[in-house]
DNA sequence: AGCTATTCATAAGA
DNA sequence: TTCTTATGAATAGCT
């Protein structure tokens, strides 16, 4: 005879959920819980593999956590040295909704992938020829680049800026809006992710008008354990 | 009677690992597939808690890859913003041998080359289903803009037009092909680049269009269904 | 790059 | 909020 063991299952368990806003509380504690794991596993990768790594996020009560190692703002330096120049804002304007820049986004991540593919495959190509490594910009200039579109790339930040001016002038003229006084915006070094040594710190910070944090309770306190 | 089905495993399945330093190939192949994980999961966090994320991260050769919702430098601004306001980043980019004038330009012609490409990959999307995609310079200067964004706006443009300018004077005069000059386009004609060899090995990957998510090459593998 | 067997993360429930 | 538990996901080791 065969027994059928009664099993009473206290939970369900972790159930499939769909991909959509949250809202209210359930919103909070996924949140929390779900910004815990992202800084543990942004945490192991450094570990891992040495990598720098600089994560942010903010609730929309602005209140705003970060993560980084070897901290939040050595990583944001090496983006922006790099960044600001070239790439003021984004290329194609938001569509404001999420979900259509993000479908946008995987059409172009294939686009993206394949045109690295093929530097890639460029770089391994030269390396078989024996020759040293060589990056495209390392060439000779003036043989396949981008006079022609660096033109291009030029008229249309002529053109941009053009209308950036026309715009300023207008809001000169008809505002008197105040900059931002995110200066209040208190920052705190806060809870310590134990690897080992000193090794990632998190930091976050507060909205407006707070002054300054100490190690008060801010909601996030526990150290993730690794 | 009691058959056992003997079973082959095909693979050791996912194997616990020690929270250390991995090197070489494997070090490559975890980065590849945790970034990825990381990106996945950020994007998660944004679609669920409505919340504003950026992630970067920085492997030891120097590679960038960055996420964020809006976007990476939307996120960032709020951060930066707790230090100065006036400017979005001046104090913050470090001066040294990662951000040499030589550095940032091979990374804007980088940059500048994907735009490029997106330009015509959207050129055909457009073709293709008859759907109209603007970009953010023909795109009509929101009336919801601030001033202060503005502002900030204006003076990343400027420093585009510095940078760029400077790569153009360089390119204008190892080219053969005559074109229009850098002063017509309205750029200075300041500094030249140091041509030398101190290239540095920083490679900038970011940025697959909507500004969404940044992306990259090999390992980037799977989209994120969400 | 694809495939599994595992470990890990986490949605619910208490 | 914090802890438990069952299930959904991420991913280490291979090919």
């Amino acid at each position: 005879m065969v027994m059928l063991k009664e099993v009473t299952k206290k939970t369900k368990g972790r159930q499939k959920i769909e991909m959509k806003r949250l809202v209210g509380s359930r919103q909070q504690v996924t949140l929390s819980k779900r910004r815990a794991g992202l800084f543990k596993k942004s945490a192991e990768l450094c570990v891992l593999c040495g990598a720098e790594v600089a994560v942010l996020t903010l609730n929309d009560k602005g209140k705003m956590f970060g993560f980084g190692h070897p901290d939040v703002e050595t990583v944001i330096n090496r983006y922006v040295s790099g960044y600001t120049l070239a790439e003021p804002f984004p290329k194609l304007v938001p569509v404001n909704e999420f979900n259509t820049q993000y479908a946008q986004a995987q059409k172009e991540l294939e686009v993206e992938k394949k045109r690295l593919a093929e530097i890639e495959e460029a770089k391994k190509k030269q390396e078989a020829d024996g020759k040293e490594l060589r990056f495209w910009w390392d060439e000779p200039l003036g043989e396949n680049m981008g006079l022609e579109e660096l033109q291009q790339y030029m008229w249309a930040l002529k053109e941009v800026r053009r209308k950036v001016g026309v715009r300023a002038d207008e809001l000169m003229i008809t505002s008197s809006t105040p900059l931002m006084s995110a200066m209040d915006m208190g920052f705190g070094v806060g809870n310590h992710i134990p690897l080992g040594n000193d090794f990632v710190n998190w930091e976050w910070a507060n909205g407006a008008g707070s002054g300054f944090c100490g190690s008060n309770g801010f909601g996030f306190g526990q150290d993730h354990k690794i």
